[in-house]
DNA sequence: GAGTCGAAGTAGAGCGCTCTATACATGTGA
DNA sequence: TCACATGTATAGAGCGCTCTACTTCGACTC
């Protein structure tokens, strides 16, 4: 930066304005400035500008896991409305263990990011309420409602809902689940899944699985052994739809003709041809938008939490269809 | 760092040094920092640390895009070498969009990151050659060989060697190739089909297409159309292979019965039980380990640039069978 | 012509660390 | 007993910026 004054004859200062594009400054030495940093290729260094200034113009994220498809759209949200307000993204993952979950975060604290964005952590643990404290947090599809950080959910009830009014307007009475246990979201999903079936008088069937495909599998295989199968199978998400369409292939069982299939989350997976999944989509770019916002409020002061619930909708594909004669 | 001091009794500097696992403290004087600094929650500004050091003990990685999965595993290798290194690694992404690729390398270099992996740039341009001055670089999947950056890329040759192998050695002759343009990667990948069909004295058929499966199920129309169609399609990825399966379902055309359907990348996708594709194996994590390697090799000093093919394998699932008689 | 004002530019302290040089005990061998 | 290592701890100068307070100067008012 010494260089670059020198070079145009002016103050370290006035450097400093011109790299922050500060209207304090005359075109003439704007232009002077610019021409000689070109020249130099100097280029301002983000640790002292961000040391110097005491805030660093970054929002973090962390990621449990880069390889789910369901996370990439939330970053990319979050870049979006950030590049707006003229803030940086940096990205962490938690590559599903505890442990690097736990780092990412820490690195994010300690670079002192100005707010940080936590994408759908598995473990959680100490180091949130930690993280909430020092620094403005909104985490996402994090049920617990804590006073310390922001939140962002899933409308589960709705989207069960559409789910099952879906399947009933197709003619479907027998409706089975395959949940996710505890993993976040899950119980909520489930739970919707569950009233949405007794509001209308029908008996919701539950197997255990997981969001991932082996776990849906194997619920498959149970739900089918059943004496009375159902005609339609609402699995826990897209991954775990597969799983299950996987299964019906291997036992000749055709859909949508004889079983109806149902995902969750639209991710990419649900749109390939191959495969055209009927699932309930999350507007996952709009949630890393809406994060980004309760971040940058927080960033300018408010200091109450916001618990919000964003509304997924149904995108109807080709495997689910009326129920078989 | 200052309040920790005091409160331990002791200068800033031993501080300094306790944070930084220095061996030159007495276990009494570290219990006493560690226990100070844990009741104040004291923890170290990174950016002032950098500062200071010149060092950032971090990896930059720029990602085309987050949405491919192809680029999870590349980041989870550099992160697992990293995390040995006891370097941190920070993530940005162009989101497939040329400004947001600057910006994202931008970012990065203004970070000073001690080293930058650039997964599979789409654009270039002179920012690269920049880059590669200032900092230690190294590209995956850039076939041009720089001297100003160390390069990674997959044996493209082999690997089309590989599905030729396969094809041929199940009986097929009239094989086709979807191609992916100019996009990184796909030239080679064509030449070393065409050279392996030219090996074995057969016909290399080559239609237009792109790594996506709209273009490959486009392509896949062209293909069905000619008067002797081929007995096997190789795509230019997992993701244009679905869009050839899904074009072939629609026509009737049982695959592997009819048509033997070969993809490229093995990303999740082709590991689907519903879709349960043959394909090209890269050892995508591999890939960021030998990165991350390579970087630190660079930052302790490497003058040279190096540049590294690496063998992919192949896959057999269930959409390779025999030549129908 | 004195006073005021705003725009443009500058000086210099300070952000929270690291790092070099140095101080100060304590132990060791001649 | 002294010189010299050795192991710990400290002082204080930066690292490359930003930011507050201040200066300068021309234009404008009355």
């Amino acid at each position: 930066m010494e260089d670059v004054a020198k070079h145009a004859g002016v103050s370290r200062a006035l450097v400093s304005l011109v790299m922050r594009d500060s209207p304090r400054v005359s075109e003439h030495s704007r232009a002077k400035v610019l021409a000689s940093a070109a020249e130099l290729e100097y280029r301002p260094n983000a640790w002292a500008r961000n040391l110097a200034s005491g805030q660093t113009n970054t929002i973090g994220v962390m990621l449990n896991d880069l390889h789910n498809p369901y996370f990439a759209g939330l970053a990319e949200g979050v870049a979006t409305t950030a590049t707006e307000h003229g803030m940086e993204v940096l990205i962490t993952s938690g590559w599903q263990r505890e442990d690097g979950e736990n780092a990412a975060i820490e690195t994010l604290l300690n670079l002192r990011a100005d707010g940080i964005v936590i994408g759908a952590a598995r473990f959680g643990g100490e180091v949130f309420s930690v993280m909430a404290q020092q620094t403005p947090t909104v985490a996402i599809a994090f049920f617990d409602e804590p006073d310390a950080m922001d939140t962002l959910c899933n409308d589960e009830a709705y989207g069960s809902e559409l789910v099952v009014e879906h399947l009933t307007s197709l003619g479907h009475t027998r409706i089975a689940h395959i949940d996710a246990g505890t993993a976040p979201g899950a119980p909520e999903r489930r739970r919707g899944f569950t009233d949405s079936m007794a509001k209308r008088g029908l008996a919701p069937i539950v197997f255990e699985g997981d969001f991932n495909e082996k776990a849906a599998f194997e619920a498959s295989i149970q739900i089918m052994k059943l004496k009375e199968p159902p005609t339609a199978i609402f699995a826990a998400n897209d991954l775990a739809a597969t799983g299950v369409i996987a299964h019906l292939r291997d036992i000749g069982v055709s859909v949508p003709e004889d079983v109806s299939v149902i995902g969750y989350d639209d991710t990419v997976l649900a749109g390939i041809g191959a495969i055209s999944l009927t699932t309930v989509r999350q507007p996952l770019q709009m949630y890393g938008e809406r994060a980004a916002e309760l971040l940058i409020e927080r960033i300018n002061g408010r200091e109450v939490a916001k618990h919000e619930l964003i509304q997924p909708s149904l995108v109807v594909r080709s495997t689910t269809g009326p129920v078989p004669t």
